[in-house]
Formats: structure tokens, C-alpha cells, sequence
DNA sequence: TATGAATGAGTTTTCATTCAT
DNA sequence: CATGAATGAAAACTCATTCAT
């Protein structure tokens, strides 16, 4: 056992379907959201993966650029789906309630993406971090600008600026990972209309 | 090679007053606010500190530590701070208004803490990990305890489960620190303001 | 500071044939019995070796592994040997004699190895300590079971257990290492010759 | 907890009687058969002695004097107790037979002296090491002159170097450490019983 | 495309010892 | 006599990345 090479690939037992670059991103996004990005050494990665380092070099050409697809791939699919549900059909109100209960749902979908997000964002290399900052910053425009419909068409209270809201809103949200757990009481549908609903009645109501 | 000392703390630009471990701790959050607990080595701290590694290990068994120290220290005040409101004169609703606005204009006074604590609880080793989830779990509870006097009182909503509105008002607090910026146009009590607003009339509101 | 490799090997001076984990044990042996495991560094050993410590770490897990695998070979080479001489052809005490001047022998090539094993087995982490010492109890059984074959064919005396007997034989070749150096007067040869003079006739011998 | 120094002598718990110099020694023998010289720290020893790091450094200039004391004391009564025993009445053989189950069982007293002493040595610095070296060279020499005594008086077998003779005993006996356990079948007296017989007995025949 | 041996720069941590009080 | 804060030097180990094959 001793004096032999540490860091062969475990053959068995791996995830060995679909293309590699996927394979790749799928155990680094649950490795990196067990045990943190720094946690998790290139190594672990590829042996999950069932492939050798050689190989993921050949895909990715840093360990970011893994963080950095993540990120990527979670925000291209939120904001297609957010534009899918703000430039549809129905009152602000109507577009902003399914739009929020969307990003809420999905976003139980992806958890562990999300865990990865906020917790390891600053990892980044400075460019790709600006990046990141930019996409994330057009979908937060985009979810503003229905809130600010609302207001202009009087449904939601205007007393309060609808960046506010936003970040009031997705701050939440971010933040579902830090306390749901999937063998809770509360289902994700649950839990959505719930939080949707204090958020709603939160922008509605006009103070005294 | 030999003689030549290799961590040698900087004479000048360092923090030089008050008793070592506060000061280790001081310089400590400021750094991982900034660059993250992994990105942090101990020789910058103690560095900064105008110290030697000895002597932070002298103080605090491992890096972790600080860590761990930096949590159990926002904790402690938060309690404190959370029982002196909870526990005052006055309805439910103006409790919880006054617990709630303070909680957020304390966490501008320690958007560094804050910032820390989410980004980097999983790095703690199990057993610490522990104990700070313990400390933050009767910290919610305190904090729902009042929501429930005002659900039982009539005073808010109570189609939504007292824990799911602590946690949806937690949650967006904990995340000021990603976008809030001291530069920016909006002040800490204009913030807070507006967030306490969204919340209590989101709970104060009976859906149809 | 920065940019100054702080552990390249020195390009001559070296054992450079051979594969690496074979040199690695080869110079590690040679330096832990100089030296100590202790009083030994990796850096020193890889630099002997003439590669880098990443390259050490390649092949072994941890320092221990080293001193494991030089007590795993010894022990391997010594059973091995040990089977052939006690099973062997002959009466018990023809073939106990044979073993041992095979063992006192084998031992003067392998001063260093036995240096090491006596002064250091203290440091391996238990697992593996648990493990050397079932091979070293099994070699022992082994010279047992001789000596019992002669005590009850009444070669040698029985009023001493052979337990006893094969203690006071293997602590007195392990202790060699602790006189003898092999450039005094007497060679090899001849200090095997005396030590199983002295215990054959000490076993063969019944007191009055 | 964190924060505050690290190193606090425990108040209560501590061997507390006795000249602190005598107590330092008994603590560190102990815990440097244990766990090794190296594997035991200052701190520790000074804390199992119930006092503080300057203490100790009150009383001895450095680990090693430690070490050397503990050999040098050793050494000293194993000198005297042999000399008693050598220059006392009766035949060599008398005398050598005394002198021999005198050693085996004051080791038994001392195992833990003997397992740091054979473990240990080579950590001692130069000058030290060949003062122990000296002093247990003048015991070897002092054992051998009683066998040289029984050799010319016909007692021993003539055919083997009396200085083999005198490693060969000892270094079973410095061997005892490493398979002797207290809570064994068979008691001090008895092993020093058959040690002795067999030594004696292989010296005195003489081979065919 | 892919391998895997080897690198090099860095990390946390340990600890005997000193010295002002 | 004794304390204990602080030092300074080194140690084991990690790991992203490269490159000859």
C-alpha cells in the first residue's frame, strides 16, 4: 500500500453518465456545497467524477472556472424564467406574484447552488467576479422594474423604493439555505406561498 | 537562509493598542470580511496585529478559533440587546417594531460580523459549529415568541407560521451585507426604516 | 521573498537511480538511523533524495508511512527468510542454530533498519504500530515453535519456557545495533558465531 | 474560553509532594517512556508537575538536562549497586550470578528509566551523549572484569571474548522493555530466575 | 484527448526558550 | 523564586497546476 501513487481514480463507483464537462459541474456544485469550495481539492473532484485531473484541466482551466460556470448556469436559467413571467400576460401584480413564487420555487431546486453562491462569490477572481456581479445586477433591474409598474400604476405603496423592495425580497430568498432543510415540516410550494404572501401584502398595505 | 526571521510583524500600520486578544479579533474580522476566512492567512493577521504567530496561539488554540470567538461575540450582544426590547413595555406590535429596528441598525454597526458569519459558519469544525447554532437557535426563538404574543393578541396575521416570518425577516437582515455599501444614497436608519415597514404591515395585513 | 523556491533539491549529492519510492526508503533509512525519525525533516530527506516534497507526498501519505514500510520490508524479509531455515531439514537444534546465525547475520546487514525499528516504533500512529506488531509476533511464534519441536524432543532444556528462550535470543541481536560498529575487530561472522554459541549451549545445558 | 492564554498550570490534580526537582524528573520519566521525548512537551511535563514553564527552567537549563539527568541517576545506582555486588565475598561465578539478577530486577524497577534510555539517547547533544556513554562504559567494563575473573579461574568457557559476553547479557536485559508487561503471567523474579540461567549456563559449558 | 508524476509556493501549527515583572 | 506573555525558528503537509508522454 505504501510507496504507491495516492491519487488514482477509484474506478467503480462513480457518476459515469453524460457528457464530462456536465458530470464535472454536477459533483463540484454537491461537493462544493458539503464542504466549501476551498474545502474541496481538484483531487475529490475528479475522483467523484471518476475521471483524472488531466482530464478536467482539459475542460475547465482553473478550479474557478467551475465556481464561475455555476454561477453562470444558475443565472441564465433564473433570468430566462424571469423573463418569461414578467413580460406575460396580467397586472403587475399578477406578473410580480408568479414571477416571485417561480424564483422561490426554483430556487428550492437548487439549493445547493444557491449555498455555493453566497458563500463563495468572493473566491473569485476579480474579473470573473465582475462577471457574476454584472448578470446578477440585470436580473435585479429587471425584477425592480415590474415593482416599479406596480407602484406607477398605483397597486403597491410607492413610500417605499422599489430597489428596497427588491433586495428585501431576494435577501430572503438567498437566504432559504441557511435554515430549510428538505426533511422539514414545511414543503418548498408551502413555504413559497408563504413568503410570497408577506411579501405581497407587505407592498400592498399603506401605512398609516 | 538561517537567521533571517520570516514573520517578523511591520513596525508601522498596525493596530498597537488595547489588550492582544481583542485586538487579534479586530483585525481578524476586518480581514475576513475582506478577503474570506481561507483567504486569510494567520500571518496577515498577526501582522496587522503588530504580533507574532506565537502569540496569537498563545491566545486562541487554532484559527478557528477567531472565528468562533467573532460569532459567540455578535451573538452575545444581539441576545442581549433582543431581550432588552422583547422584554420592554408596550404592545406586542410596538415590541417587535423596536426589537426589529434595532436589530438592523446594529447589524450596520457590524456589517464586517455579519458578513463573516454567513459566508463562513461551515468552515467552523462540527463541535463549534454546534454551539453557535445553538446560540442563534435561542436567539430565534426569543425573537418568534414575540411574533406569537401578536398572532395570539389579534395584532398580526396568523395564517403564517410564527417561525416562517422570523425566518423571512432574518433572512433579508442577514443579507444586507451583499449589497449595502456605506457610500451609497441611503443611510442605515432610512434602510431600516423601510425594512421594518415591509415587514410589520406585510404582517399586520389579513389576505382576502 | 516572494519567488525564492524554498525547498529545491541540491542537483548533486544524490542517490538519483532507481524508482523513486525505493530511494525515498533507501535515504529516509539511512537518515533516521543517523539522525532519528524525529531529528529528521522531510525537507532533508527529499533533498538526499533529490526531489521535492510534493514528489514524497506523491507516494507516501505521511512521514510515518516511511518508517512503516521500512519495518513492513524487514519483517517481510526476515519471515521469509525465517521459513526457510525452520522448515527446513534436520534436527530442532540443527535448524534452530541455522535460523539463527541467519538472523544475527541477516541483522549486520541491516543495522540500520533495526536501529530505527527499536528506537522509533513508538512514533507510529497506533493502527499501523498494531500492525507491525502482528508481524513481529508472528515471526516470533514461528522461532517458538522450534524451540518447543527441541524441548520435547529433549534437545533442549524445558525447565525454561521457550517464550523465555526466544525473548532472551531477539533482544540480544536487536540490542546489537547498540555496540557493535562495523569497523571494530570483530567482523560479522564471528559475533554470530559467539552469540549462538551462547545461547545453544545455554539451552542445550540442564542445571544441576 | 477563547481569548485567554492557553497554558495555565491545572491548580488541582498534580503529583504535589516532594522537592520540585525530584518531582519534574518522576513526571517526565513518565511521560517520556509514554509518549516519547519528543512527543512530550515542556508544557505538559510542568503541568503534570502541577507548576509553570519558568519553574522548571529554574531548575534545569534545558529538556535535555532532563533527559541526562535521568540517565546519569540511572546510571549511578546501577554503578554503585554493581559494585557492591562484584567486590563482595564468594567465587566469580558467585558473584556474577548476584551481580546479574541484581541488574534484571532493579530494570524491572526501572522500566521506564531503561525504555526513554534506549529510545532516546541519540536525542541527547554531543557532549552529553558521551558523557552518559562514558559512564555506562565504565559499568561495562566493571561487569566484564568478574567475567574475565570467572574466565581465568576456569569457572567460564575461555572460547568467547568476555566483552561478547557482557553485550550479549545486556543486551537482553536493555531489551526487557519491549515485550515485558507488568500485568503478564510471569513475575520479575521469575524472568531475572531464567535470564540469569541461561546466560550462566551458556557460559559455562564448554562446546563440543 | 487523456494520464499521472512532479513541482513550488504556501499553509497552519508546535514548542523550547527568554525576559520583564 | 516564580510567572506567563511573547518570540523565532522550523516542521509536516496540501494542492492547484504543469508537462512529457
Amino acid at each position: 500500500m505504501a510507496g504507491v501513487p495516492r491519487d488514482k481514480a477509484p474506478s467503480g463507483s462513480a457518476v459515469l453518465a453524460g457528457p464530462l464537462p456536465e458530470r464535472l459541474l454536477t459533483v463540484a456544485t454537491r461537493l462544493f456545497a458539503e464542504k466549501g469550495f476551498e474545502g474541496t481539492s481538484v483531487q475529490e473532484i475528479v475522483a467523484a467524477a471518476g475521471v483524472t485531473k488531466g482530464a478536467m484541466y482539459h475542460y475547465f482551466a482553473a478550479k474557478d472556472d467551475l465556481l464561475y460556470e455555476i454561477y453562470h448556469r444558475l443565472l441564465m436559467m433564473q433570468t430566462s424564467r424571469l423573463d418569461r413571467f414578467a413580460g406575460g400576460e396580467g397586472s403587475a401584480e399578477d406578473r410580480l406574484r408568479a414571477a416571485a413564487m417561480d424564483v422561490i420555487e426554483t430556487s428550492f431546486l437548487h439549493l445547493d447552488e444557491l449555498t455555493v453562491f453566497f458563500r463563495s462569490m468572493h473566491l473569485l477572481p476579480q474579473n470573473k467576479r465582475k462577471a457574476v456581479r454584472a448578470e446578477r445586477r440585470a436580473y435585479h433591474e429587471r425584477f425592480r422594474s415590474v415593482v416599479e409598474e406596480g407602484q406607477r400604476a398605483g397597486l403597491f405603496r410607492a413610500d417605499v423604493p422599489a430597489d428596497i423592495v427588491v433586495h428585501f425580497f431576494f435577501g430572503t430568498v438567498h437566504q432559504l439555505t441557511t435554515w430549510y432543510h428538505s426533511g422539514g415540516p414545511l414543503g418548498p410550494h408551502t413555504v413559497s406561498h408563504y413568503y410570497v404572501g408577506l411579501l405581497l401584502d407587505g407592498l400592498r398595505h399603506t401605512p398609516a
